[in-house]
DNA sequence: GCCAACGTTGGC
DNA sequence: GCCAACGTTGGC
């Protein structure tokens, strides 16, 4: 069992239009960077905890908690001639993209970005660390606690 | 829209 | 394998 922060753009799936999808659930699509894909790919099981983050917008932060409802699978996007995450160098025999399913356990308040560096017990969360641009990141279980402590 | 930080690409 | 150029992320 392990626990995770998965950035999300609002504009794109926010913790609203997950609420409103079938199951409450969603494919992580659309990761393109190697570090991401391989937890998701190596690490991720089912049950494992999410954060899931509003990345890119006017206030980020955590919006809610949800778990991995899916082991990792092929991204259906890779494939998609049409789509913006369209990766010509990725066939079905040989994907080089996949994800997990996430589903909603609940929405939370908002705990911005601001708080969250406000907040000295968290300052080790990778998200934090000057930098940072990894989509996914492990969360200490001390952290996660400590945040579902404090939402 | 800016731009710092970082990841990827591709020529050599 | 190096590394400059380029593209992307994401807070502000």
């Amino acid at each position: 069992m392990r626990y995770w922060l998965m950035k999300s753009e609002p504009s794109d799936v926010s913790i609203d239009d997950l609420a409103a999808l079938p199951n409450q659930s969603v494919d992580w699509y659309g990761v393109r960077n190697y570090q991401a894909r391989n937890f998701m790919r190596d690490q991720m099981q089912v049950g494992d905890g999410v954060l899931f983050y509003h990345s890119n917008c006017a206030e980020p932060g955590i919006a809610g908690i949800a778990e991995v409802s899916k082991l990792a699978y092929p991204d259906r996007t890779q494939f998609d001639l049409k789509h913006k995450y369209y990766d010509p160098k990725s066939t079905p025999e040989n994907p080089r993209w996949m994800n997990v399913d996430v589903k909603l356990v609940r929405k939370t308040r908002l705990l911005s970005l601001k708080e969250l560096r406000e907040t000295p017990e968290l300052a080790n969360l990778r998200i934090l660390q000057r930098g940072n641009r990894l989509s996914i990141t492990p969360v200490d279980p001390r952290d996660w606690e400590f945040i579902l402590s404090i939402l």
